[in-house]
RNA sequence: GGUUCCGUAGCUCAGUUGGAUUAGAGCAACAGCCUUCUAAGCUGUGGGUCCUGGGUUCGAAUCCCAGCGGAAUCACCA
């Protein structure tokens, strides 16, 4: 806001002093730093050779010309080539009033018109729980659908279950040999954890048969995998289902329930939700036709032995198979399908899939074959690609025991945060069932912000010893000044709303604050472009630590001057709104109080 | 080997549409601050060849080239 005015006055200015032409857009100032008097600054080394004049003879007939032609600039200085400009300060209690009375501030509102996007995240596999890399997975989707959705977009969240398979077969196998008829009712389980259990046992006892085989057959490792019983009587289960054997079905109907209800449970936890849910036994059948499609229209083409494949090398890659020899699909084939319906159910404008990094070839691949099957956002699919999430000894390992489990994970969250604030008086006058509340705030957000903080393409650490930290560069930390400004708020007596505040000049520490409130607009509108949760995070921790470092310099309800003090509670005031839809972006709600 | 991504403090990470003698946070270490608006906070100290070497220019952690190190991927797996 600010920023606009001066960098069209500006321009202004290089036009009428200079007769060159500079694109306003182009001037963008920038907050100055601590060390200089003023607020905003212009760097005019671009205008040197419009000016051809030294940088800081230039930099003052600038700011002379602003000085002069601009309302909001009061003063400025000179230092080499930087024109540091001091705004005045009505205009400072203006911009603060206008932040704080736009209800929707840094949200464009989504209409009619608004272009829709859809949104792919969680996508797990039905035979095993949701571990720390899902996590990763549904914090950045669900984050990312807020952020498109306060960039004005129409947002459709998706699901695609992977629900069928071998390693279900596994699943049911295991649970059929050894396990009892064990139910979640019966064992108090989850029921993704269940099956995620007889899924481990069916890999025990198969690795367990091909070592068998080897020494006692001496056989080689390929050999013996290839004879294993208990994986020939899988892939038998496999066949069966696919001929929609009604046993098998029942079977794998029901333990399918089981693993939802345990996912559901999972997701309301974590706070995330869909719009649409596709399930890959549902649509693992559709790409089909669109290859065969594909193949007369003469895009792809078949091999001897009768398999499909789409020659890529024009576009630097490899030649890809869409379908099998024996006229099975493939993951690719899958995925073609899956667009096909969703673009039957939405009018889709831009598809974004949040899918881990190992599948980066996949998706170009994808995004080629899309176009040229005409789907008109297949050129453009954004495959937002995140990094693993690795243990201080490196990956996570489901054969050595090392997966973080999701719920276990945020059971551990919320138990610390329980132990931290046991030490704590501020919670004591509240009910169990909202002080419990507090505690689920305060325990996921420490996690949410944790991994949302961090560039999704970056691998990142998590070390489970250390645990996730509280204090500092933290969710915690953003909860809890929000909850010392609601409590300001609450002892204030003042008429905030209702005070005249225009002549109140703000110092330094405001009008910093100030301009960090302003802007909230341009992140939130650069993090949906460049698609980062990671760049909110990191905005709101500023404007947090920014504004408690304010609040013990200065003194908000002792302040004795009434306007002063009205202007700080006001402040105050938006700072919180301000950071409560920020980190609700991010997924993550503040407590009232902590 | 081909392609893509990453390399910043002891650790975890910001900063990358090029900007200010001094590259920022947090954690960990050390020293302070609770009769005072919530100490999950604030202040200070120590800690860096921004992987290396070239180049582009008024100016490079940021852009380009080469190299080194790490990750992913290159299946009739998903």
């Amino acid at each position: 806001m600010i920023d606009s005015i001066l960098s069209q006055a500006t321009a202004q200015a290089v036009k009428e002093l200079y007769g060159v032409d500079f694109p306003a857009d182009k001037i963008v100032p920038q907050t100055t730093k601590k060390e200089f008097e003023g607020n905003v600054t212009i760097v005019v080394f671009p205008f040197l050779k419009a000016s051809h004049k030294a940088p800081d003879a230039t930099a003052q007939e600038i700011g002379d010309y602003l000085a002069s032609h601009c309302d909001a600039v009061e003063r400025f200085n000179v230092i080499k080539g930087f024109l540091n400009i001091t705004i005045r300060p009505s205009f400072w209690t203006g911009l603060l009033n206008q932040v704080a009375g736009t209800p929707d501030y840094g949200f464009t509102p989504v209409t009619d018109k608004s272009q829709l996007v859809m949104i792919e995240y969680s996508s797990p596999n039905t035979n095993k729980p949701l571990h720390l890399g899902h996590v990763r997975n549904n914090l950045l989707g669900y984050s990312l659908s807020r952020i498109m959705h306060a960039c004005g977009y129409k947002v459709v969240k998706t699901n695609i279950v992977n629900d069928r398979g071998i390693h279900i077969c596994k699943s049911m196998l295991a649970w059929l040999k050894w396990g009892n008829g064990a139910t979640p009712q019966s064992t108090g389980k989850k029921g993704d954890h269940l099956i995620g259990d007889y899924y481990v046992e069916f890999d025990k006892h198969y690795k367990a048969e091909v070592k068998q085989l080897m020494t006692e057959q001496g056989l080689s490792q390929e050999e013996a995998e290839k004879q294993s019983v208990l994986m020939q009587e899988a892939r038998e289960m496999l066949r069966k289902w696919e001929e929609g054997d009604p046993e098998v079905r029942k079977l794998w109907r029901t333990m399918n329930e089981w693993v939802y209800a345990g996912f559901d449970e999972t997701y309301r936890r974590l706070g995330v939700d869909f719009d649409k849910i596709y399930y890959e036994s549902e649509t693992y059948l559709e790409g089909k036709e669109k290859v065969m499609e594909g193949l007369e229209k003469g895009f792809f083409y078949r091999k001897e032995d009768g398999s499909v494949w789409a020659d890529l090398t024009p576009d630097g890659l490899d030649h890809k198979l869409l379908l099998r020899s024996d006229g099975t699909s493939v993951y690719m084939t899958q995925d073609i399908g899956t667009a096909k319906l969703r673009y039957q159910d939405y009018p889709i404008d831009k598809m974004i899939y949040v899918v881990g990094n190992e599948q980066n070839y996949h998706f170009q691949v994808l995004s080629l074959l899309l176009d040229k099957l005409g789907f008109k956002w297949g050129k453009d699919l954004i495959h937002f690609s995140y990094g693993m999430v690795e243990l201080p000894e490196g990956k996570m390992k489901s054969r050595e025991g090392t997966v973080v489990d999701a719920d276990d994970l945020m059971d551990e969250m919320i138990g610390t945060a329980r132990q931290m604030s046991d030490e704590r008086e501020s919670l004591r006058d509240l009910s169990e069932a909202e002080r419990e509340d507090v505690l689920r705030m305060v325990g996921l957000g420490a996690l949410k912000y944790f991994i949302l903080k961090v560039d999704p393409r970056k691998n990142m650490t998590f070390n489970p010893k250390e645990s996730i930290d509280f204090n500092g560069n933290t969710g915690p930390f953003l909860q809890y000044t929000y909850a010392r400004i609601q409590s300001i708020l609450r002892k204030s007596q003042d008429d905030v709303d209702g005070t005249d505040i225009s002549m109140v000049a703000p110092n330094d520490k405001e009008t910093a604050l100030i301009q960090r409130l302003i802007d909230f607009t341009a992140t939130v509108a650069d993090a949906g472009k460049t698609y980062s949760p990671a760049l909110i995070a990191n905005y709101v921790y500023d404007l947090a630590k920014e504004f408690n470092q304010f609040y013990h310099d200065y003194s908000i309800l002792r302040e004795e001057d009434t306007a002063v003090r009205v202007f700080r509670l006001k402040l105050a005031r938006t700072v919180g709104q301000i950071i409560k839809r920020a980190v609700w972006l991010l997924g993550i709600e503040v407590p009232e109080r902590m």
